[in-house]
DNA sequence: CATGAATGAGCTTTCATTCAT
DNA sequence: TATGAATGAAAGCTCATTCAT
């Protein structure tokens, strides 16, 4: 994988630049979610922006860095999001704290299928993989603390257990949207997570 | 993204040619393998088969055929490989035998990872998304036979499980391989496989 | 070679403006000798000057003007440094004044060897030819006016050797920095460069 | 300067491909000559030989290497057309051995000039500064060989001004078809150039 | 006047695909 | 049938130039 600029080339923090700057990551999300990393190219983009190309290339050095800025920009946004809810599920009991984490993978996975999809296999094209593997294992340290409360009620070494539960969750969210979306919305999928999770964790059957 | 011909244009199934269509199968799946989908080119397939491109256009008429020939090729032998040994634990109490799906899986997708991984970001460029879906649900259906002659220990409606629990020992060996690959040897990760299926089967902590 | 406008829009005479004249073109030089033609864009020369595009074009119509510039400003300054120095040579013996030729040529291009070769470079894309004819022409006029006085002891018709005298004392001095820059300053070049002008010009050997 | 590749990717030997790949060559030095180093562009070149761009890339890896093509080409064909005029050249006398150089000099460099003003041009961008540096001191070399059976004659060290004559002669010529072509023809220039050659080695005037 | 964001023509290069040999 | 030379659409990117602010 060659060395690619992926830094954006200016910040713009003022209004007609923002739009621009704004216009841009979201045409590339459009186009990444909709069809594909391989229809992301700098003219479609700049053209379902309504921008020219040489503006685009006044912000993103290189079509990777485009496509990096779109991951980052959605990453950053869900991190946001769901940073506090799950912050609230330190105060529940562990049963809730269970059924919280596996109705927030859930809830929150449910609709970003396809640009999260297409993310993924551009990570491959862009030189983000360490990033996203960060950003994952943040995933994996709110498990963690949202369970440490309830440490003395886990098996031992439950934070090693972090990941599966991490990938897990999100995977299996992901493939319910892809093959059988009903099951996202009448509980049988959240049903079934949890207790998969249970069974991770070593608890009884709910 | 436009429909492309992916359909093989002979299966040829004997002497030379049919050594030549395996070449280029093969030249196809280590490039897949060994430099992601972007470095499969028509010239580079071909002259890693040791084939003329005019030849490898006589067997595949598009480079998407190709791959999706390599794809298929893949899968089929996976099943065929798979099928006995999960036929296998039909024999079996249920507690080995959910333990024998969850060796198989960690066994199995252990050392595939680069291919598999290329070739999920392939699907994206061809059009064969359906196909892997029927396959997916092929494996999903060798759940359920294994899982069948226990079916009064199970819940009701065990079958509707069957591709939650494929996805979750999928996803999780991959996962594993890429990110804790010594949980796929020192038996860790299939204690918590184990332990997950139990719990999406309603059944007790083994 | 479409036309090109080459003319400055200006020549400020006052304050500011000279100041932002003459960085321009002091910038442009500096890219010119130091990376060549191909590294003198409109936005590295305006960077370099510490002035915005917009203000370049103010007093270049294009990049090419730019450049045309830098070309005059270099001969105009070469000139007015050389003329007094030969019109010295205009009251020294016919020895003297010939030797005198020699080192003023050896003297002063010495080092400056990058930027005219740039500028020579340059000078294919940039419509100057004609006005640097004119300035070699001067230096030819210059050199008849310092052999005039010993018009005498030289053959009919001395004048017509100016340019070749020229031509060769630049050239000769050129390649010596390009290719054996010691012959420069151990006095080689310049010994050699005599007895040749002497031959030129039908005078017996020093 | 970053490194280009300048290989020609292949040197046809048949038939067809030999047409081609001269026509583009061809194509690139009558763009040279005519309208200089900037005005060769790939496009440009492939559609005056009457070819695809591809099959311009089939044969040359880049623009440089076509650049580079072009001048080893004209240097390869130089060398043997004028060694064999100078070997003959080590059988005459003294004075027709000084006067054959000039002439060579003189009829070779008369109809040149222009593609070798863009071929310097074009060293610039083309990476070939040393290997044309070797070629000119193949030069130097065959007047040593022409001077050295007169080697009695001549000052001690006569080897070292084998460049100087070298320069002054290309440079000398390629002047005087730009500013004074006349001289050309009428021998004036021949006469000094002599003149020059025989100061240079400290031989008296002819 | 000064600024620099915006433009888009045009450049180099790749690669799937065809077809004469 | 097999070959691989030839094709050309299309991609990423640069940079001279304009013009609204």
């Amino acid at each position: 994988m060659a060395p690619v600029k992926t830094e954006p080339r200016k910040r713009p923090k003022q209004s007609r630049s923002r739009v621009l700057y704004d216009a841009l990551i979201e045409a590339t999300g459009r186009l990444l979610a909709s069809e594909g990393v391989a229809a992301v190219t700098t003219a479609r983009v700049a053209e379902l922006a309504g921008v020219s190309i040489g503006s685009l290339y006044q912000y993103f050095p290189s079509r990777e860095a485009l496509i990096a800025a779109v991951i980052d920009a959605k990453l950053e946004r869900d991190m946001q999001e769901l940073v506090p809810i799950l912050d609230g599920l330190r105060l529940v009991a562990l049963d809730q704290a269970v059924r919280g984490l596996v109705e927030v993978a859930v809830r929150y996975y449910r609709d970003e299928t396809p640009l999260y999809r297409e993310m993924v296999a551009a990570l491959a094209a862009v030189d983000r993989e360490a990033h996203v593997r960060r950003l994952l294992e943040g995933f994996d340290k709110v498990i963690v603390v949202v369970l440490e409360p309830h440490r003395a009620a886990l098996h031992d070494g439950f934070e090693r257990s972090a990941w599966i539960m991490r990938e897990m969750l999100i995977s299996c969210v992901r493939a319910a949207a892809r093959e059988h979306p009903e099951t996202l919305a009448d509980g049988y999928l959240a049903a079934r997570l949890e207790a998969m999770c249970r069974g991770l964790l070593g608890l009884d059957a709910a």
